[in-house]
DNA sequence: CTGTTAGCGCGTTCAT
DNA sequence: ATGAACGCGCTAACAG
């Protein structure tokens, strides 16, 4: 390894400097300069960043901690994440914590023994008691997607409580009064807020909820399929099913198709959160849509500026809109079926 | 911060017998040990991995360079590599390079200045020469996917040519003649090996290829879109597309909906890697499928064993099988269309 | 078993 | 404009 005394040696001068060449400082004649860079380029030198991180005391290093790379959700998150921190000159390492508590602590104990700058984090619950481990550290946390009942940190997401109610309300005025929320596990704000959504436009639309068409269950697609399932062997059967998650509506479509239910002739289905295969799943998905880039890029954004602002400040929230994008799957419920 | 010499000094012991602690060093008694850890837990300290790596000489991160992680492929490699990564107690840093060569020049000398220890790369083309930076570093490198023309480093890798043999060769039996290949822009390895996979299946049939059916675009929706408007102006037209990337694929698929063209009825379409939302688009794509996950692992397991023995030994190419699923998007070429 | 000394590569401080 | 000395937090090598 070639350090900076190398690069002194060879140059004929104290490695003092040669970091100084290096950081660009001004005390320097431009002849001085020209022999320095001449010995780096020679030597192929590069300055170890971890002894800079050492006396700098910052490492230029970002985390994300998401439940899983593989939601094509998060991968367009850790998309704008990326390059919003590549191009501050930032590296950013990733987690995943597989919706997990334990992972979070373990993840927070690895990054913050490596002098991590700041921490992007998707909480696996409403738990808020993991991010005191970085906070006492005076890591800058921002909290992603999910809102924790205490706001010790920045935090950046979309509104899901809105997103739920243009779905729902859109399922209203189609005509549907039995809609079932195909919803993620209790504990996460974003799940309550998408119940609230959808609540809340039952009640604009002056209908009394049905308990059992609100169903809790996983994120996954296995749990969409089971929760459809079920969906479909009530009575009276709903007309519309709203997937609160990519994944569930997935799992539903497949339950759907097993039954040769027709989308959206015999059954509407509306999801959350877009994919780009969505415009080639037939019928076409409607679905209410997250700016995930956008989230990624704005918390990240945000978590920088902390860095450099030093003082801690008040926490700051950042809600993103979210959108309804109509396309094919939802229609007027048939008369045969709704015939109550 | 709480460092080594505050828990020294509250436990009453010299600095380097609380190292001994925190590494489990045996040559320590019980009761020392326990009054350390008391302090340590008393302190919340946490080892400063940083300094750590500086004297190790080694930082337990590694680097996963990919093309974009937004593609389904990548981030199913990137989920495997991260766990394995973290199973073995390192942290992954993840840089997308949108295959450009500049990027990875300058990932590569971010990577190499942060003492990275191991760096996975999926070359952005088939220039070899930014390898020489981190090799010169001593740095262990596992090229990922793709194949360089110069065997500097190990390589996993899987069997774009079986793939692309059995893909075609499948379309054959049944009985199509005039198959079209989408393929990636040339000067990357898959992309040749996908060629000589078809070419291979089609002379193993004792078919004269002809030269207008070979395409060459890039990996992306519109490409596809293109390169699938402009077979579909040709004559005679192609029985069987076959798209040689998921992006391709779903791109070539929005052109024969627009044309009205249903598939397998009227023309039949193969894909290359599989996507968790394929067996819902409708018809359910026949594809070939790698093994994106386990190759994730593999290469990592690869490049962790190299960093043990040290010794940089001979370069190792681990070449997985690629596998047909078939499912529902080929069928036999119509007679109408086949009349030649 | 425990402690002392020294040094990893770099940048701050204070001299020259 | 340039350099010497010191120290960041930790641990290897060598005492004791």
């Amino acid at each position: 390894m070639t350090t900076i005394r190398d690069v002194a040696r060879l140059a004929g001068v104290a490695p003092i400097t040669v970091s100084r060449v290096i950081n660009h400082s001004h005390y320097i004649s431009d002849e001085t300069r020209q022999r320095v860079q001449t010995a780096i380029d020679q030597l192929g030198y590069v300055p170890n960043s971890l002894s800079q991180s050492f006396r700098w005391k910052q490492t230029g290093m970002l985390a994300l901690m998401v439940t899983d790379i593989t939601n094509p959700f998060w991968t367009t998150v850790a998309r704008g994440v990326e390059d919003t921190a590549s191009d501050a000159g930032y590296s950013l390492i990733l987690c995943n914590t597989d919706e997990r508590p334990e992972e979070v602590t373990r993840y927070f104990q690895a990054l913050l023994a490596r002098q991590i700058d700041g921490i992007l984090l998707v909480p696996a619950n409403n738990d808020f008691l993991p991010l005191k481990l970085p906070l006492a550290h005076q890591t800058p946390c921002v909290v992603l997607d999910r809102s924790l009942p205490e706001k010790l940190t920045d935090e950046v997401r979309c509104n899901s409580e809105q997103g739920a109610f243009l779905v729902t309300k859109y399922l209203l005025e189609l005509g549907h009064r039995k809609i079932a929320l195909l919803n993620g596990p209790n504990g996460i704000s974003t799940v309550q807020e998408r119940t609230q959504g959808y609540l809340r436009a039952l009640k604009e639309a002056g209908i009394n909820p049905n308990p059992q068409y609100l169903l809790h269950g996983y994120f996954t697609m296995e749990s969409g399929f089971s929760m459809a399932s079920r969906v479909l062997a009530m009575e009276p059967r709903p007309t519309a099913l709203f997937a609160a998650n990519n994944f569930i509506t997935y799992g539903a479509m497949k339950a759907l198709q097993e039954n040769h239910l027709n989308i959206p002739r015999d059954i509407s289905l509306a999801g959350f959160d877009d994919l780009p295969s969505n415009f080639l799943v037939e019928p076409f998905l409607t679905v209410a849509v997250q700016p995930a880039y956008e989230m990624g890029c704005r918390a990240t954004e945000l978590l920088l500026s902390r860095l450099k602002q030093k003082s801690v400040g008040q926490p700051e929230s950042i809600i993103l809109p979210t959108s309804l994008l109509v396309r094919q799957s939802c229609a007027a419920p048939s008369i045969l079926i709704n015939q109550d």
